[in-house]
DNA sequence: TCAACTGTTACAAATATAATAACAGTACAC
DNA sequence: GTGTACTGTTATTATATTTGTAACAGTTGA
């Protein structure tokens, strides 16, 4: 899977933490571990759906557009990751006579398809709260 | 997702076709469009966790080891391309005292792996068998 | 003992991903 | 207005992953 989809939840998740302040891409970017350039791009998308509000020029930067309560992975991942489960490679067809070699295709990208359907099921459950609720909830581990 | 899955799946599902016979590296890569080699190196993965039966030498080749209904594509997905859903990239930690940063890839990675299981549930209702009546259903509805 | 296979390793080629640089456009401060 | 600090976007380079290919040891049967 990509990994754009990594960064927007963790770049929410981190306007979630400090609901107030607007977040630069080069503050972000330091948080997740990545260029700002990689962040603009992310959230430039992540602004196209509605999910921040940014402010360019002096002071700018990004914002929670949406409460943290409402938005969730499946969401998310729609936005960035879509079609991202499928290989690329699919195999082909080296023998047109062969009812096999020429209708797999067509059924693995039906399975992966639907596949894909029940993975945005699952994160539909997850909202960029929770992922903020378990990162608290991981320090508490780890400090105990 | 890596593609040695589409390639196991495929290359049972042709020997489920012609079940009587033995198919050669060369025959399966044939039909899946691809290099014998890699075949045979999926295929020897498969015969490891019991799914097919091999033989070396003249007249040798791959052969159903157990009953194409009995395979689901779980077992399948297990064998070949377990961990594949979580991307390789993780967003890491460059701010130390940032309890986001610290403990994000933690909270990502469990994301993934109970995604992964979701995905392995939903393979669970599909076998080899299944993906073979799919591969008639697809042909029957290219010639009408 | 030869031919036709698998099993495995090593490496080259192709592709995808991530990092980086560059710059136009915008908004505010002065 | 002009400068500064930001986003938005594109292009390019570096790196990692995936796929293709070759090579060869080991196996089996004619």
């Amino acid at each position: 899977m990509n990994s754009e989809f990594t960064i927007a939840v963790h770049s929410l998740a981190y306007l979630a933490y400090q609901p107030d302040r607007m977040a630069t891409s080069e503050m972000i970017a330091h948080n997740v571990n990545t260029h700002p350039s990689r962040v603009r791009k992310v959230m430039s998308c992540l602004k196209k759906q509605g999910y921040v509000g940014t402010k360019e020029g002096i002071g700018g930067g990004y914002l929670f557009d949406r409460s943290p309560e409402q938005i969730t992975l499946a969401e998310i991942f729609r936005a960035t990751s879509i079609g991202s489960i499928k290989p690329s490679w699919c195999s082909g067809n080296g023998d047109d006579n062969c009812m096999v070699a020429c209708n797999m295709a067509e059924v693995m990208d039906h399975i992966f398809c639907e596949a894909e359907e029940q993975l945005i099921m699952y994160l539909q459950r997850i909202t960029i709260n929770d992922v903020l609720e378990r990162v608290r909830a991981a320090r508490q581990q780890s400090t105990t």
